[in-house]
DNA sequence: CTGAAAGCGCTTACAG
DNA sequence: CTGAAAGCGCTTACAG
């Protein structure tokens, strides 16, 4: 800038007016000092702004490290979802990787430590101990993609209910009457909220919940297991995300069934499992860019106003139509 | 600082020097100052350092738009071990999406024009047009998972050729003697590397290159295609990489064909595909970290040592043995 | 061992 | 419309 100011003459001060659109230059001035600033390749310097206002133009996002392995993307994809909605505010995504000492240790991340950030997205769920290391932090904060009762922290969710809701209105729209869910209910909220959803639409079309009709699908380290199938099968499978509904289909194909005609089941994320199914799954698909988009809204809004507040946010998914689903005809 | 520094009735230079382990204070009173920082929860302000020295300690991670579709997450993996490697060095790393339009229209990143980063990863194959761009950005750059000869800037990027020339001779070994290609040469130009270690391997062996054993798998646009199989089959496959070679399990299993029973069949990348083919698939693994060690490593030499040249290095891949290869009697 | 002064590049509040 | 002064939080070079 100063060098721009010395070889127009004029001071430095009226540059930086000029190039931030200020009042108080001669719009004549303000194009020869523009022309000047990109013919003199002139970068702007961020680090002094921040010094200013004290605002670094970033914002931290979370991801525990134990949800990175190479076959799981979807954290990743929601991280460049964040860093791409920042454009629009002027601002950049900086990943942290919360490695499992850290959590453990209950250590803030060094984003935090080094004010390096103005606010922080936590981006898949941590530890109850790590909960409250968050909540220590003195700066603008969020939880994406998961919730925590006890902590008052803003989080944006997908709504797994709602979705499972509306997936299973649908099988019994097609006329399935005994319709299994497959999940293990004490292992995720996710798996539980959706399991919900289910069962309220069988007892809104008055259909009885028969717990043989409950499938297991993973030990409690989250491994999967082997289906255990009940004496008398549903028509239908609700299951709690695609990669199991893949795991299903598999299953009954080696046992000789066909899907759709036999079973009609319906997955839920629309990821890769989807559509690698056989037929390709009929689906819930997480609104990736929606929950991208409003976890960057609110963490903006926090910033301008640390008073700014806006609790458990759902956002709502959306059925994908393929294949897995037949009509029963009633009999 | 000042804070601390009223507080414990010194100057904030000492302060600063205490903080940084720096000479010039007495061990006990750096022990004091330590605790009081750490007592009135003192965060290091990195904007006011950055200022002083001219870093800003940040990498800018530039992929292009198109490589990031929700069932593309390599490139993501490598930009999340490339951040968690920046750790060491006290780097964030800074994700930057390239649009269409901003390749197109040659566009600068803003990271570089508000002077966010201190280096700039290329992370991607870009235009010719925008290779030129990247050049032109006063900054110590890197290309990674590509190269181009013309542009006299580093590149890493996994030894395309020596995999599959690796992966070849394994088949070899294993009795076969009709071994197909499976890809387009003119699409990528690490499926034509690919294809060189796969030629070298056969020559190397004094085994005929059959040109009707080349498959194409996609068109101009990267879309795939149905296989043309030639009369005469081949006893094996070198798949350009997993997905095709899943591509081709499933179409030859449609076909009546049993694998590896009647076709050994090898892939590339050890990506999600590999594990989801049937059986599983014998490939090259691409060192995901060793690229993103690699690639930090280089980064940080040049931003000490601006003149610092490393050239095109190449990242060994790995065999990944599976059950897609059967070996063959001789007859 | 300790600290006063100067400066990094910018912006804001104020004076002219 | 234009600019001199002060200050953001830190570090470096120098003086004591």
């Amino acid at each position: 800038m100063k060098d721009i100011a010395n070889k127009l003459g004029v001071s430095s001060v009226t540059v930086s007016k000029a190039l931030n659109d200020k009042e108080g230059v001669s719009d004549n001035l303000k194009i020869k000092i523009k022309k000047m600033a990109s013919d003199m390749g002139y970068r702007f310097n961020s680090a002094a702004k921040s010094i200013k206002d004290g605002l670094s133009y970033n914002i931290g996002v979370m991801i525990p490290h134990r949800f990175t392995g190479i076959n799981e993307s979807f954290y990743l994809h929601v991280y460049q979802e964040i860093a791409m909605y920042l454009e629009h505010y002027g601002y950049f995504g900086i990943l942290n990787i919360l490695s499992s000492e850290d959590e453990e240790q209950l250590n803030f991340p060094r984003v935090y430590n080094e004010n390096k950030v103005d606010g922080i997205i936590i981006l898949g769920q941590v530890s109850k101990k790590y909960i409250k290391t968050v909540q220590n932090m003195d700066l603008p904060k969020l939880f994406l993609d998961f919730y925590d009762e006890h902590a008052e922290i803003d989080s944006i969710i997908t709504d797994n209910f709602y979705g499972a809701y509306e997936i299973t209105n649908y099988l019994i729209r097609n006329g399935h009457r005994e319709i299994g869910y497959v999940g293990n209910l004490h292992s995720t909220s996710s798996i539980q909220d959706r399991f919900l959803g289910y069962y309220k639409s069988l007892l809104e079309h008055g259909l009885a919940y028969d717990e043989r009709l409950l499938l297991n699908d993973r030990d409690e380290h989250g491994t999967y297991i082997d289906f255990q199938f009940p004496e008398k099968m549903p028509t239908a499978f609700v299951c709690n995300c695609d990669q199991v509904a893949y795991n299903l289909c598999e299953k009954l194909t080696q046992l000789g069934y066909s899907i759709p005609q036999d079973f009609s089941i319906v997955g839920f994320d629309n990821d890769i499992y989807a559509t690698l199914t056989n037929p390709q799954l009929t689906t819930i698909e997480v609104d990736i860019q929606e929950m991208a988009r409003t976890a960057v809204k609110s963490i903006m809004d926090k910033i301008t106003n640390p008073h700014h507040r806006n609790g458990r946010v759902l956002v709502p998914g959306k059925i994908i139509y393929r294949d897995s689903v037949q009509p029963i005809s009633e009999s």
